[in-house]
DNA sequence: TACATAGTGTTATATTATAACAACTAAAAA
DNA sequence: TTTTTAGTTGTTATAATATAACACTATGTA
């Protein structure tokens, strides 16, 4: 699973709240989930944020602005991510599939750059909104 | 290739700027380049760009907050983009491979979910900035 | 202790994006 | 031709997202 970092008080906070939502926090919905508990400006948020992200115990959803708990012990640190995004209801999962992280780490493009990190989103309708 | 939309004269100004540049620009960038054209407002850049990017003429790099535009057949108007992007030079470049397209059209996740769309993008070092 | 590293609190500001509304234009239906 | 409709435009104002800069504090380690 994940390296153990030592959250300081600012970034448990942050990430409990991530954790437990069910589905992606916006910074400034997290800043005033928090703002109870003595966070009050938006660099707080963003810092604590930035340091999760790049430890990768959560994730940005790009298209989103939004901010997921990592729930998947196959991405390595935020360096390979993919997600499934409901276009109706906003529910956002994140993809654990072997034969996909396997296929994109060692796919090359015809330049044979090489990839050190990818981010992966896909957009449709999840179950629930597909029966409506 | 691309349907033909008949670009209204907003969006063409913007398109033409987008077209002839080698990388990305941000909104607000355009903004500057095309006052001289008549174009004053924010709004009236964004509901170009949004037009651009609903009839695929151009791709949002979603981690830049950049409009690029498209050079790829194979990206069926917008719904299928993949880009690689250099973490020091910033250059972007779109990503046509049959391969790729195939395999992520196919994928489907455990749950079932049927994607219309998705996006992805890489993070590397381009070839210049290998060298260095 | 002393030093380095990382995090904190704060104010101000930059950057990205949308709401709301009135007016205009082109294409097609009556 | 007139009317209608859908889409685009121009405009002002404002919302939402994110960072700069600076002084200060905590923590680990040499």
């Amino acid at each position: 699973m994940h390296k153990e970092h030592n959250l300081t008080k600012n970034q448990k906070i942050i990430f409990d709240l991530i954790d437990k939502s069910s589905q992606p926090l916006k910074a400034y919905s997290i800043l005033y989930n928090v703002q109870k508990k003595g966070i009050k400006a938006p660099l707080q948020v963003y810092r604590a944020l930035d340091k999760l992200v790049e430890i990768g115990k959560i994730h940005k959803i790009e298209s989103r602005n939004a901010f997921i708990a990592c729930h998947n012990s196959s991405c390595q640190v935020a360096k390979a991510t993919a997600f499934s995004i409901c276009e109706i209801c906003e529910k956002v999962t994140e993809i654990s599939s072997a034969g996909l992280s396997k296929y994109l780490a060692n796919f090359k493009d015809k330049d044979g750059m090489k990839y050190s990190k990818y981010n992966l989103e896909f957009f449709g309708l999840c179950k629930k909104c597909t029966l409506k």
